[in-house]
DNA sequence: AGATATTAGTTTGATTTGTAACTAACAACA
DNA sequence: TGTTGTTAGTTACAAATCAAACTAATATCT
């Protein structure tokens, strides 16, 4: 490859950058300003809505994000009502996060926001592009 | 589609995030302890360096970067001396941004570490997974 | 010319994130 | 029992980001 052929488009990091905030924005807009939900509050609530209760540290391991993130993400969607904790009988250190009824509301209307959402921006792509694209991500993110 | 099919690592918004995190911490790292240099510093220089002298608006609309970003960034990389700034004679409210022979040199170093960093990244892939994923990212960057 | 609007770029203050130190509960083992 | 280590989660401070207000130069319109 000459240099000429290396640009910043082609750049992975870059280019994976790029896609991210393109799609990002749009669905972004839709919890903020609804909900007044930052991202990882987002990713929290999904996980808790589509997996059911579980720890902090287990929302850490499963979605990779810091404990410090997830500790204020829990805080936030505590403060709006959106889910409880209870310390374990067991080993009080753990405490298990649960979403509430009305955190369960709001779950169901982001999924389907989110299942929408993104079989919109599939509309762009073929099947055989989409399938592609989704074990590309998959690898990297494994990486 | 059920709903049990769709997960968080299916939502495009969200793969792409943490696909674009996982292959961004490696080149960061490179960047970060040789220069002590951030991100928008590095795509900054790579603009200079690769197109050639422009003014602070032509690298936010190359770039899709917001001009505080920038203005910042420009800031850092004078003090670094890796670019001189210039007022345009016939408008002084446009300067001329261009790199100094340090900044060539660190430039260029980037430059390479970021080709040969990429070629790793693409050593998962077959031609035809690279070739498309970079046609999707490239459709979905213009969203 | 003089008033108004744009444009390039900077600064400021609020929000968000990252890093590291901290507390509290439990475990292991002498 | 007491000392040391580990784990879950929080807090505090620094660094980075975002939005909006700002300055200075030029353009436009009357």
């Amino acid at each position: 490859m000459t240099d000429d052929d290396f640009d910043l488009s082609r750049f992975l990091p870059y280019a994976l950058n790029q896609a991210a905030e393109a799609t990002s924005i749009g669905f972004q807009k839709y919890y903020r300003q609804r909900y007044g939900m930052l991202r990882t509050e987002w990713r929290v609530l999904f996980h808790l809505g589509r997996y059911g209760a579980m720890t902090a540290k287990g929302i850490c391991d499963r979605a990779s994000l810091h404990k410090t993130k997830v500790s204020r993400a829990v805080h936030a969607l505590e403060q709006k009502r959106f889910l409880v904790r209870t310390p374990q009988e067991q080993d009080r250190r753990h405490e298990t996060l649960a979403l509430t009824r009305q955190g369960k509301v709001v779950y169901a209307d982001l999924f389907e926001a989110a299942k929408s959402y993104d079989a919109k921006l599939s509309a762009h792509f073929t099947a055989q592009e989409r399938e592609i694209l989704n074990r590309c991500l998959e690898k990297i993110s494994k990486l």
